[in-house]
DNA sequence: TATGAATGAGGGTTCATTCAT
DNA sequence: AATGAATGAACCCTCATTCAT
């Protein structure tokens, strides 16, 4: 559904059902046809958000005798056009704040983060078992990634900066806290 | 003025005036014979809460003779109950969801992260300087921080993370980026 | 559109949408499904009134062989009750005095002057080919009528005079301005 | 009081009593401290009006021996810049609109139009009586120039047809219906 | 499956008016 | 005499939602 496009864009209150029947092509009434609500229709969209960072992980997890390529295809995703995966902390912050919680989208947001955190570890693991990382802890790695990739799209957003810069210089501080040289910017990219 | 609490508690779509003026114990009406709109409202709101950022900034400078407690000070505030300052993310956030661009609210906000950078790079110069601080450079660092520290509000509120936590994870980690011992957590903080 | 006859009553500021909803025997929001807003919905009443206007000096063109009759049929339709075009007037005095000028409603208002103007110009042009009309010349004349029927509207409203009679003493005025008898009374009349 | 000019140029409704203060240099609280309510300060405003009406029919009273310059410079009054006089007829159609009526309004307004025509009556009678008109009979005459008067106005207002021109136009028409030689444009006139 | 019509609730804002000072 | 502060009512408008078709 292209709703998660609108409500990824502008947030959850600041995008109304007509203007996403009108971007889908639709009328408004028929979106009540497929969902329950508007909270559901975002619950949906979330979800959907959701399952497409299961489908990355999924393909990752396969990279995983290479846990660098990993890690760097994972910073390409946040900063791939119109990727919905680094959109997720956007959605879950303006939705947290309207108050009313919806028990679907608490659970597909903090099981998002914990699918991120999961990958991370194993990545930092397999790294570590190869001798290809020094003097990194799996648990707070993974959460120092994962917060500051929020710090990121945060920063894009509100001020402006260009999200891939601001990914550019993450990388060069993560491959640093890995022990690793710099790696040249990839430019392979999965989009969300 | 309490407005600022419901803004960053909610954003600004999602706080109605009357919800402020309720808050406030005053009429709806009062708040247009005291501000020009909503909007108004709002970038007076952001201004105080960058005031109050500045005040802030002023006062560590005087500490400029220990960086290191400098940093502490600064981390303490972001955990500080009801601290306006890490509420800044919060509210630029969600406001440039809003689509409508209010420049007195564009020009706080990037007031304020600059501000809040050149306090950080003038922290590490002088830790440098005196050999505190190794293998550091000012500028990815003051950038490294402060997006950080934007990641841990967003996963204070998304994930409902205590932000202490968070906030003590991130000081190990930069203590640690700083080439220091982990210190032991402070108490004292300055409220916003 | 029964919102002409408020607007016509009432003008445009005083008459609020909630009171046209109300007599027309719907939701105020209604009127929001189908109009843009208050002013469009103003913009579309006079554009009906307009039209009303337009088909009445149509059928009188087609009287084009009665001269006579064709302006004792106009002043007829001023004091037909509830008739709309000599509302235009009002309608438009007090639009004109809202502030907002609408695109819309300027042009209807000057397009119905305008055929008024023609519509009186082509009757004394008749009239005088046929010998009936002597020492008349149509585009003064059809400003004086024109203007002259202004300023009965005006006084039946200021000054509750009824429409009728001040229309009678009119045509009193017109006829001998036109070298004519003064006829008697017609009573057929076409509502607006 | 400054109050007329608002009222006249945007009408009773279009004024607010902070617009009125503002205009007038003081607390819109103050106005309240001299006047009941914004219906008696339009009372009086329009009062005011009037007043000055009758200090030109009794200035045009004193030119009782020159009829036909009594009614140039009435007419010249009608364009006049500023003047308050033609201005009667928008402020009373305005206010009639507004549904409530203010007695002491209604009142002035009839005043005005009564003692108006009784003046234009008083000229033609004089006229006639010295052989300077011919075939007008004072009541009609008066009457009708009273209301032609206003539809002036009306044109004036919702066409931006220039006063003045309407004004000429009018004089050549009421020269030849008292059976005169169109008089030249008379430069004098005498401030509202 | 799809939509046009309809509505209740609420949001931002203005304004006439009052009152303490 | 003058004003800053405060308010209740009303207004225009939006939106999520329902229902008949």
């Amino acid at each position: 559904m292209a709703a998660l496009d609108l409500f990824s864009e502008s947030g959850f209150a600041h995008v109304s059902v007509k203007q996403i029947a009108a971007r889908a092509g639709v009328d408004p009434a028929l979106i009540y046809y497929y969902f329950a609500g508007k909270e559901d229709l975002f619950a949906a969209a979330v979800g959907h958000a959701v399952e497409t960072g299961y489908a990355v992980f999924k393909r990752l997890a396969g990279d995983g005798d290479d846990p660098v390529r990993t890690l760097a295809v994972w910073l390409d995703v946040q900063e791939a056009p119109g990727s919905t995966i680094p959109k997720m902390a956007r959605l879950g912050l303006d939705y947290r704040r309207s108050g009313a919680s919806i028990p679907a989208v608490d659970a597909a947001l903090k099981r998002f983060y914990d699918e991120e955190r999961r990958m991370l570890m194993r990545v930092v693991r397999t790294g570590l078992a190869r001798g290809l990382f020094h003097d990194v802890e799996p648990g707070p790695f993974a959460r120092f990634v994962s917060t500051y990739l929020d710090g990121v799209t945060v920063r894009t957003v509100v001020l402006d900066e260009s999200g891939p810069a601001a990914v550019d210089r993450f990388r060069v501080e993560m491959w640093r806290r890995l022990g690793l040289k710099t790696p040249p910017r990839r430019k392979k990219f999965i989009a969300g």
